[in-house]
DNA sequence: ATTTGAATACGAAAAAATTCGTACAAGTAA
DNA sequence: TTACTTGTACGAATTTTTTCGTATTCAAAT
């Protein structure tokens, strides 16, 4: 119940992505991997500067070059977006967003049993 | 790939989800659906004309008080969102984002096994 | 030493989204 | 009729998010 306000901006979402996949990143690093030919350097060092005061990041200043890293856990964002996307779009209902998803191509044979098995795991509990 | 650029903000999301649910409504019945209390009847009849100008809705202004039903689809729109999710919370696995969902409490046993029989008939096609 | 390039800091503009105040119209009740 | 209630219209203020411009610092190369 403690860092339940956290509601990380697109952008801020964005960057959070780049961290989480490449783990400590520079800004050149994070504005690189997001190769946003629309908006400049500055604009991705201010948002991370930004997201320093919120506390969404930490960074390591020891040199020139500042070192930043997510401070808030890739998963329990994840839970949390979720959550409100069940409730927001579905309605509450987790298996209409489950088939939805699943309905999309985007779910592979493989991930279809992926997520069976998870079931079966969920249910014998 | 006619009406994809559809963007509704967060605040029209949540009308149009009242729209979806209830049917067509007047502005206030909406209002009403979302009790905010925290915002004034204007703020969401204004929200409601810009949706009309931007043509997420339609309305009937036959009488002086307006019925508004919402023109586009909402599994379209559900769609949408949940591939941007997956594409943007998930790195693409649609797998991940399925679990996040069924891991979160808000899965019954009834849905787990609504989820099942769905993807038993997924796999047999 | 001087220049050059790459980095941060930061104010402030711009854009997007939300909220409100007020004017006015139409129907209803007294 | 007159007052009251409930609605729309709509400009404008506010808030939030994104973007940029410019000053400054530091380090490396000339």
């Amino acid at each position: 119940m403690s860092k339940n306000n956290i509601k990380p901006t697109e952008g801020e979402m964005e960057i959070l992505q780049v961290l989480w996949a490449k783990g400590n990143c520079t800004v050149r690093e994070v504005h690189e991997a997001l190769d946003k030919k629309d908006s400049g350097y500055t604009t991705t060092l201010k948002l991370m500067q930004i997201m320093h005061e919120k506390g969404l990041v930490d960074r390591d200043t020891s040199s020139k070059t500042h070192v930043y890293r997510a401070l808030i856990n890739q998963e329990t964002t994840q839970q949390h977006l979720v959550k409100k996307m069940i409730d927001n779009v579905f309605n509450g209902s987790a298996a209409r967003l489950v088939m939805q998803a699943l309905g999309n191509k985007s779910a592979s044979k493989e991930e279809i049993d992926l997520i069976k098995e998870y079931l079966d795991k969920l249910e014998n509990k």
